[in-house]
DNA sequence: CTAGAGCGCTCG
DNA sequence: GTACGAGCGCTCTAGC
């Protein structure tokens, strides 16, 4: 093809290549290639695309010259403008970032310009060359929906919607902003753009901006003559954020003069070679591409030996994996053996670990042995702190029959590979292997953990412990671990076992762990719960390891004063008991308690539970309470008997000797919701509700020096509600900062806000929380100790006043029914299996699945502040201890509390962009002190 | 003697 | 038969 001089008549397409394969990423159904699992799906949609613009563009308005254009690094000009520019951009995809160098060369493969520049925005590209293009007098078209490019369009410059078909020309751009291209940038330096995290005026969005805009010419005229301006709000904020509103201004501008290296001439269009392309498209494994290829240029189409199948979350676990074989482990005792296994780990790219330790407490484990795996079926144990059973003397490597390697040794060579960003480390439950680690100083990093990966599948199927998923998904009972440690009193601990049978159950545990993620990997962009995985689930590893970690510091005694106390309380009230009932019983059982009030005494409105036995839970008791000193003094009791032995005795047990501090762990997978569940000790449900109770949280204090500062959400279950169930009023009411529950109960009882009664507002708010659980009459009936039938009355009304509510529980179902499973709005999965079932289980699945968004979301947020956290507190002298559901709780240096607070705060409430837009506000309140009681 | 179910209570 | 989601201490019993 000759080479001409771009000039009149000639016509360039620009195709905004990173924009559209991220969009098609989203957009399309995930696809896998065959042979391997690599996803191509957006690959595949950019190729499908370039063939059609091939295909179509035969005819009279075909291009004469053509690029793509992509983004290069993430850091460009504007970050030196502001230094926040995008800095809410999500993370790309893990199963992305492959097709990125992909989809480059897919264009060079139908032999198509492919462009990029360090330090500029593909926009920016695109705009110079749209310029240059127009400056010669020939037409462009731009291949992209960005908002951003159509600053561009006009005066032979268009836009083209590949995704959606639709051309985009000056009309089309004022249907989006309200003005013409030529006022776009002052509509968006004013409108500002949360994904970009450009500024902008606050409060001011697009149509107000265009408004402005038609109203006063220009930006620039607008500023000037902002005081003209008569809404009080508007004329304030554009005064007092002049500067803000031109930094973005200058933000959203595109830079017409980015320094290329090419010229209009070098995008000619050119034939491809077919050959190169047939190749390419062959080993993507496109076969209907392939062959429209082939009978476009008249080829043969080449055999491509499997479809591309689309994974749907259920792709076979890999066929060919060798069988369990004990006999193929191996014990390593030389440092010979452990360099060679390090050097196939580095080869690999990736490694199976797992830790064996002395105790499931990571703070007081000891090293036993580390087991490492790369190939299915091939795996080791390194022992390092193996004693003699009998004497319990470590053994060394001269000890022949259970030599082994030093800690020291070990770890040394280990180190490096641990921490090698360009080796992935695989384990099962990582935080415990990461927290023994870290307290060896190794920093473990990157790493895929196979529990996380089954929750983010298959959460609310089953639990996700090792031995469940090797049954599961493995079909392979893994070694008991029971026969090796024994049980009760005789039970030993890991390092007592001998290394020859540690070794058959140590390193079958990496191999197991090592086939479970290769059967999950390839599985999660197929279930499309890869961006769940890498953003809620894997990053909060680090983060809850150093929250355990630093632990909580926890006063003895005043838990041990508060003991004392309550003893002699409850042996009061057990001699007051035995009085009442005129003999001694055990006052904790609560059937001798049952006994006594419905047999003895003969009290009324007994039930008995399914196993028989009297039941007497605390509603119970208050109502007989009225009748009886007795069931009063039972719960009096109850009440001191649960505070000192869960709280004030058995915390004092888990104060760790050498922190001096309580050391909590998080369970990532544990609740089906997404919300952590926190264990040993459960630190999530310290008592705060009683005053009596509350007193305890007196016992969690800051060091001397530091305070406790604790964030917590306000009504964050309820914010969301609102959203997801769209309800105009309620929305306006978190909008305007009215309370929740007096509005609901203004709304349902016809009362005025100015005279709502705690009572009416007390019943609104168990209708609003009964409404989060998936109401019903009976259940509201026995929260609010009313009749039934009134209780029926209270929801019909609810339904009829905020009709939303009723479609959000009707839809929520049909999803359920049928998809299997509900979703949050960040596309966490939480299945349903029961959902189908019949009687009482079908209640009980229903109303889970009602309330799994709403808890599921709530959870997610925070999940995300939590990750966030960690870099937007840094520098600063405070840390993140730990999480209750909807608060979080820091210990400050006193001089750092306002810091700390501005930033965490700023962190939660902006939690759910730029991935959710809420059509509400986050709110977080806080609170500081020398204990958690005052924090609170 | 030990493990596990059942009950009741704590939290969001 | 019923509010959603969790964990833990105590009693009691089945089974070694």
């Amino acid at each position: 093809m000759a080479t001409t001089t771009f000039g009149k008549g000639c016509h360039l397409h620009l195709i905004d290549g990173s924009a559209f394969i991220f969009r098609a990423f989203h957009a399309l159904p995930p696809l896998t290639r065959k042979s391997d699992g690599l996803p191509i799906g957006a690959v595949a949609g950019f190729c499908n695309m370039i063939f059609k613009m091939v295909e179509d563009n035969s005819g009279p308005d075909a291009p004469t010259h053509v690029a793509v254009i992509f983004d290069k690094g993430s850091h460009t000009f504007r970050n030196e403008m502001y230094d926040l520019y995008k800095a809410n951009r999500e993370e790309m995809p893990e199963d992305l970032r492959p097709q990125i160098p992909l989809t480059r060369a897919a264009t060079e493969a139908f032999n198509i310009a492919c462009k990029e520049l360090a330090g500029y925005e593909a926009d920016d590209i695109i705009a110079t060359l749209s310029c240059q293009a127009r400056a010669a007098g020939g037409r462009v078209t731009i291949i992209s929906s960005d908002k951003d490019l159509m600053q561009l369009v006009g005066d032979g410059v268009e836009m083209f919607d590949a995704m959606k078909n639709k051309r985009i020309d000056r009309d089309g751009v004022f249907e989006k902003f309200g003005v013409y291209p030529d006022r776009v940038v002052d509509v968006q330096a004013l409108a500002g753009d949360a994904v970009d995290n450009v500024p902008g005026a606050p409060g001011i969005g697009i149509k107000t901006a265009a408004l402005l805009i038609n109203e006063f010419g220009s930006l620039e005229e607008l500023l000037d003559r902002a005081g003209e301006i008569k809404q009080p709000k508007r004329r304030e904020v554009l005064t007092e954020k002049r500067q803000q509103i031109e930094l973005s201004k200058k933000l959203v501008q595109l830079d017409c003069e980015t320094p290329l290296d090419f010229t209009l001439d070098d995008l000619e269009v050119r034939e491809p070679d077919a050959e190169v392309l047939m190749a390419f498209l062959a080993e993507m494994e496109f076969r209907t591409l392939t062959r429209r290829v082939a009978e476009k240029f008249g080829l043969d189409t080449p055999a491509i030996s499997e479809n591309p199948v689309e994974t749907t979350g259920d792709a076979p676990a890999a066929p060919d994996a060798p069988g369990f074989d004990k006999a193929v482990y191996t014990c390593i005792r030389d440092t010979a053996a452990l360099e060679t296994w390090i050097a196939r780990i580095r080869e690999r790219g990736y490694v199976a670990v797992d830790t064996e330790t002395t105790s499931l407490d990571e703070m007081k484990a000891e090293l036993a042995g580390i087991s490492l795996c790369v190939d299915a079926g091939e795996a080791c144990y390194i022992p390092v702190g193996h004693r003699d059973g009998a004497k319990g003397d470590l053994f060394g490597s001269d000890d022949l029959a259970e030599g082994q390697l030093s800690l020291d040794v070990v770890l040394t060579l280990l180190k490096p590979v641990l921490e090698d960003d360009s080796i992935l480390k695989i384990g099962q439950n990582m935080k415990y292997d990461a927290k023994i680690f870290a307290r060896h100083g190794i920093a473990v990093a990157p790493i895929d953990d196979t529990m996380l990966m089954s929750y983010a599948l298959h959460g609310g199927l089953h639990n996700h412990g090792m031995d469940l998923l090797s049954e599961t998904y493995l079909n392979h009972v893994p070694i008991p671990i029971k026969p090796l440690l024994g049980s009760g009193k005789s039970a030993i601990t890991f390092d007592r076992v001998n290394i020859d049978d540690a070794t058959g159950y140590a390193a079958e545990d990496a191999d197991i762990t090592l086939r479970l993620w290769q059967v999950f990997k390839p599985r999660l962009h197929g279930a499309r719960v890869t961006t769940v995985y890498e953003t809620l689930e894997r990053p909060l590893v680090p983060v809850l390891a150093r929250m355990e970690m630093s632990g909580i510091k926890v006063d003895r005694d005043t838990l041990s004063r508060m003991s004392n106390a309550f003893a002699q309380k409850m042996a009061g009230l057990e001699s007051e008991l035995y009085e009442l009932a005129g003999r001694s019983f055990n006052v904790n059982s609560p059937a001798q308690v049952g006994e006594i009030l419905f047999d003895q005494m003969s009290l009324e409105g007994g039930k008995k539970t399914k196993t028989g036995q009297w039941s007497t839970p605390a509603d119970v008791l208050e109502d007989l309470a009225t009748l009886h000193d007795f069931p009063a003094r039972v719960l009096d009791y109850r009440q001191l008997q649960k505070l000192k032995s869960t709280y004030t005795d058995a915390l004092q047990d888990h104060i760790n000797a050498e922190t001096g501090r309580v050391h909590t762990s998080y369970a990532i997978a544990g609740a089906n919701t997404g919300r952590l569940a926190s264990t040993d000790p459960n630190l999530q449900n310290i008592p705060v509700r009683t005053e009596e109770g509350r007193r305890i949280r007196e016992a969690f204090v800051a060091e001397p020096g530091k305070v406790l500062v604790s964030l917590d959400y306000s009504q964050i279950e309820l914010r969301i509600l609102a959203h997801t169930a769209d309800i105009p009023e309620l929305k306006q009411a978190f909008a305007d900062g009215i309370d929740i529950h007096a509005l609901t109960a203004s709304e349902m009882f016809n009362v005025p806000l100015a005279e709502m009664t705690p009572e009416i507002r007390r019943r609104a708010k168990a209708i609003n929380f009964g409404v989060i659980y998936g109401i019903s009459g009976f259940g509201l009936a026995r929260n609010l100790r009313i009749p039934r039938a009134e209780a029926q009355g209270f929801i019909d009304r609810y339904f009829e006043r905020f009709p939303g509510i009723r479609t959000y529980m009707d839809a929520t179902i049909a999803f359920a029914k049928e998809h299997g499973h509900v979703q949050t709005l960040f596309g966490r999965r939480i299945h349903t299996p029961e959902i189908n079932a019949s009687g009482p289980q079908a209640g009980f699945a229903r109303r889970a699945a009602i309330n799994a968004p709403i808890q599921g979301t709530a959870a997610d947020v925070i999940r995300r502040a939590m990750v966030r956290m960690e870099s937007a507190i840094e520098g600063l002298p405070a840390t993140m201890l730990l999480q209750v559901h909807d608060e979080l709780l820091f210990e400050v240096s006193e001089e750092a509390v306002d810091d700390t607070i501005a930033r965490a705060k700023s962190v939660m409430e902006g939690a759910a962009a730029p991935a959710v837009h809420l059509a509400v506000p986050l709110v977080v309140d806080a609170g500081k002190g020398a204990n958690w009681a005052e924090a609170h």
